[in-house]
Parts: structure tokens; sequence; C-alpha cells
DNA sequence: GGGGTTTTCCAAAGCGCTTTTGTAACGTCG
DNA sequence: CGACGTTACAAAAGCGCTTTGGAAAACCCC
């Protein structure tokens, strides 16, 4: 069933079957219901790739997701972070399009999904340090919204990000009143613009103690279980081992937790640990006492957000800029406790 | 830049540039070599939404991920199913859609799909048992093909799987040739055909060495860490705990092996556990000897071969249905050892 | 050199919508 | 009562592509 069969089945032109469902006022409010009647009786819905063509408007948002070679490093926070704008996108009528983009033609990706009228709007995930893609992008005429931020751009772009620096101070601070000294970061890797900033926070707050950083408690890497395992199983053979972590994933924690108790250690009483949470749904760390203490912020949230925050600027590209940075809570769970004297 | 500019510009009909970029046999080479140069020095691409109204094709396939109202819970297996699919899409220009639907909505998702034209193909995770979305499917006419399969479907349809059954009986039998003869299986939910099927692989192992399976040896829920470790520290606090445990994912692993350190005991030495293992990105578990053994299957293969599978699907749905069915290969980690006596 | 093929191109219709531009019909009001 | 709005509908153009059905030009063969 189309417009064309629709509207002869009603007796009406297309124009006024069309109008009527799109909610113009020139359509009598008994013709409109007629036409809402028999559209709902016969499930009629637009062809949304005739209705593309004549809006000029594909209700489409792209997420470009960079891969380096063949062997893509799937982050973990994906899955979650799409969810939430997944449901932001459907209250809204939007359509999500994933693509897989090797980060060598990234760029020819951006100009390609703008000619070929394929998205609306983008969301860029990961910025890193001067990310390139935020110029890009203005210069293409897409709209955007960034997960993140990215350091050494100046130009105004919109953003939602969690204020990493000063929940990793927040953390270091927490650490520190507890009467540690030795402090240690798995940090992820630094070219990201969030692991950088953590660290920023993290070493902050240690210098505001009068705490100088030490490079050999610091480390960075993709972010999976066993490089939490060899980063703690490290430190804590240390000669002067750090007495609590800080650690950036749930899953690096996972890892820092058995180097701990493979060290004969009790996690939360001989060394403490705070981890970064994006409460992943499969890696739920609730119940009344988490067994981690964690800065907590929801990806999924963000991506809520994030979704709402593109399909605004679809709306009106002309609005100034909108910047959202979230606060991280600090959750107490066991995994910390007294600095050991 | 669009066919009517680009044509205009060269100084020849729509007709002649559209059918030279579309390899038609009707245009002599010189004139398709000069079409494709000047494609090529104003990058043109053609209009995707104009392209599929006049095809008919609209080259998306859809990703449907049902959620339970608003508390989703993401499979963890999305993100590198995804990116192994989306693989296949670029380098065969198709294009990814996801859709977030309402676990009740789900019908009405698919059949609003076909009518809108929104995508020429589907993939459907998670079968269930008895799983209607394939009979609907077939009555809406929309090409699909399923990662899994649904026990209860006599149809025929198309899909790719692991053999679970059989990956679970080769791991039982490793179990039992090690001399366990308690063994304890931490599954995924039951409704979920795989976890279904991994427990019958399980059970008819045991039974074939006269082991009667004992239920208060069985768990399941959805696979996240605190279930493993639950499942797993309930079990071992049994009056006659089992000496080995069957897993089905990693996440859930990390949660046995809490709860088998947390007791005292060493994995691998006291307690023998074997986990599936899909490899996902983030948790990798290689290395020479790898922590885990483990009953192994690359789900972003699975999602490779899959988008393929309806790709081939669109070009010829007449054709017969094909099944895939993929082996897991055992890895032997340290996580298994002789039985304790 | 005329009839038949083959090669190479094009005009125009069509995909299913939206939107612009009319245009009847009906009040309203000085 | 004629000028003027207002209301409720419709014809037709247009979005940017593909495809059908020619048709001119070139070639071939007897």
């Amino acid at each position: 069933m189309n417009l064309k069969q629709l509207s002869s089945l009603l007796g009406l032109s297309q124009t006024t079957v069309s109008r009527a469902l799109n909610g113009y006022a020139d359509v009598s409010e008994a013709t409109r219901a007629r036409v809402q009647a028999a559209a709902r009786a016969h499930d009629y819905r637009p062809n949304t790739r005739a209705q593309a063509l004549a809006t000029g408007r594909s209700r489409v948002i792209g997420h470009v997701v960079p891969k380096i070679s063949s062997h893509a490093m799937v982050n973990p926070i994906f899955a979650d972070f799409i969810a939430g704008a997944g449901e932001t996108y459907s209250a809204a009528g939007y359509e999500m399009l994933i693509s897989l983009v090797d980060i060598t033609e990234e760029e020819k990706a951006y100009h390609s999904m703008k000619r070929r009228g394929l998205v609306d709007g983008l969301i860029v995930s990961a910025p890193r340090m001067n990310d390139p893609r935020i110029a890009l992008l203005d210069e293409i005429g897409l709209p955007y919204a960034v997960h993140g931020r990215a350091t050494g751009t100046t130009r105004p772009y919109s953003w939602l990000d969690v204020n990493n620096r000063r929940a990793f101070a927040r953390a270091t601070n927490f650490l520190v009143d507890l009467g540690h000294r030795r402090i240690g970061l798995v940090n992820g890797l630094e070219k990201m613009d969030f692991a950088h900033r953590r660290r920023q926070g993290y070493e902050e707050a240690l210098r505001a103690h009068g705490i100088s950083p030490d490079p050999e408690l610091m480390r960075q890497d993709e972010m999976t279980e066993s490089y939490g395992w060899r980063a703690a199983r490290d430190m804590l053979a240390l000669p002067d081992p750090p007495t609590a972590i800080l650690v950036s994933s749930v899953i690096c924690m996972l890892g820092v937790r058995r180097a701990v108790e493979e060290a004969g250690l009790v996690l939360g009483r001989d060394v403490s640990a705070v981890t970064h949470d994006d409460q992943l749904s499969y890696l739920r760390d609730d119940g009344p006492v988490p067994a981690f203490t964690a800065t907590r912020s929801s990806v999924r949230e963000a991506g809520q957000r994030l979704a709402r925050m593109v399909i605004d600027r679809i709306d009106n590209p002309e609005a100034p800029h909108v910047q959202e940075l979230l606060e991280a809570d600090l959750i107490i769970g066991r995994s910390t406790g007294p600095a050991p004297r």
C-alpha cells in the first residue's frame, strides 16, 4: 500500500492524504480523521527512501567506527553506548547507521556520507588529541556531536564528556585521605583524550598533596584484563610497591584484582584500588556494597544524551554549540581501605 | 555535484553517464573512460536515496536488537559480532542499520522495516527456542539469516551456528578424561537456544561415561561476572563440591576464577574450569599458554560469514537455504588439570 | 547501393513521496 | 452586493537516480 493507492482508495488526492498525515492545518479535521483511520487500517507507512528524497532528510544518524586495518579492537563501551543512543533515536524517529571504516579512509568516508546523502548527522567517538575530524566535519557541513573532547582543538564544537580530570583527582584525593602515598595508575592509551585527562587529574591531585608522580607507577595500554593483570603484577613486584592503584576500566580492574590475589594480598586491605566504571550492562557492579570503589558514570546515559545533541544540531544547525560535562560519582566499594602501615 | 550536472558538464545524457558508471555494455570504452575520469575528478557519488528509490534496493541490512522495556541488557558479544558483519558489509557496498526495538513491538518493527523499504535484509540474533520470528519474516518476505538456531522450528531457514552441543560434550569428555566426575555447569539462560544445546552436550557426555547429571551442579542466568562468582562460590560450598566447572562465557569465567581463589583454591590444580571463548577483542586470551582452557570460536568471524549469508539471500532469494555449523576448537590452557584425589 | 546488424547514444517515464501553486466554495463586512 | 479573506482540497513539479524503448550512425555483406 503506497500513497497513491491509499489516496485513490479514499477518493482524495495524494496531496491531501500526505498533508493530513503530516499534520498540516489545511485539512479539515473530518477528513484528517478519515485518512488516519484508513492509514491505520491498511498499516500504511510512507516509503522512507521516497520521503528522504523528497525532503532531503534521511532521518538517519551515522556512527563511524574506525578500524585499524583488519585487526579491529572493538571498544568495550561500544555496545552500551550504542544502546543508549538507540533509545533516543527510536523515540525521536531516527535510525542508526554504523559504518566500519578503515582508519586510513576515514576522511573519504565522511565526504562520501555527505555526498551520498546517507545520514543527516554523525556521532564522533573516541576523539584523539588534536583530532582532525572536527575541522573536517565543519568543512563538509555535516552536523555532529563528539563523545569526549579533543584537547588542542580551538574551534567550538558540540561535545559531551565525563569530567575525567576531576573524577581521577577525586579518586586520588580519596586514596590520599586514606593515607596512601604510593598510588599507581593503570591508564588507557594516552593518545586518547580521556586517558590524557585522567592522568592530569591524578598528577594534579598528587602534587597538591606534595607527592611527586612516579613514572614507574604509571602504565598505559589498551584496556584489557590481561593488561590490568600485567601492570598490577609488575607494580607490586617493585622494590617500593604502590599501596593503591587507580584503574581506567572495570575490565582492567578484574586483571588488577587477579594480580593482587595472586600476590597473596587482599584487595581493600593490603592494596586498595579504584576503577572508573562505565556501568556496562554485563559488568554491573551494584548491590548494597559494590565490590569496587569506583568513579562511576553511565556510558549508556552518555549515548542517550549525545544522540539528543546531534538531533538538536540537525534541527537547528545555526544554534550555538552545546557542551555537557558529566560529573562521575565516587562510589565507595570494598576495594579500598586505609593504607597499611 | 549530481548526475544532471555531471552529464551536462560532459555534454552527455544522464542515461549514458549512469550506464557508463554502472558498467553497462552499450557505452563505448572511450566515453566510459571519460565519464569515469570526470566522476573521479569531481568526486561524484550517486545519491543513495535516489538510487534506492529508483532500484527498489536500499543496500542496507538491518540488525534488530530487542530490548526489554527500558532496562536493556546488551549482549557482550554484540560489539564483536557487529564488527565482523561490518567488515563484510563495507567490502560488499552495504550499510548496516541497527534498530533498538522494544521486545513487545518486535513484530511490528519487522513489518515496518519492510513497508518503509528501510532494509533489504536482516540478521536475526539470539534466537530463542521455537522462535516465532522465522515464520514471521518468511511471511513478510524479508531475506534474513539467523545467528544461531531455533530448536523446534521445522521450516527451513538460513543460519550459522557454533556446534555448541559438541563443543560442550568435548569439554566434558576432556574433563572426564582428566579424572573429574563431579562437573558443574555455569550456563547462560536456557531459554536461549545456545545454552540449551550446551547443556545437552554436557549431559550427553556425562551419561556416556555413566555419570548422571546432578541438578545441584547446574546453574543458568545472564552471563555476568558476579553471576559466575555466585554460582561457583555456591557450588564449591556444597557438601560434595565439583572438582571441575564448565562455564558459558569468559566474563562468567572471571567470576568463577575469583570464587575459586577466594575459597583458597588454585584454579587448574584444585579446581578445573573450561569456558566457552567467543574471542571478544577486549577479552583476548591468547599467548603461548592461555589462562583458560576453552572451547573457542570467533564471534567476529561468525559476523563476517553471516553477513555474507544475508547478502547472498538478497541477491538470490530463491536459492535453497544455507546452513553453516562452526566447530569450536578446544584450547588447552592453565585452568584445567587432573582431578585431585 | 540497399537491406540488415551492431554500436552508441538519448528522451522520457517512473520510483513514492513532499511542496508549490492554484482554485473552487464559502463566509464576512463595509 | 462586490471585494476580500478563509477554508479545504487538487494538479503538477520536483527530489536524483535507473531503465525502457527508441533512433541515428556506422558497419557489413551480397
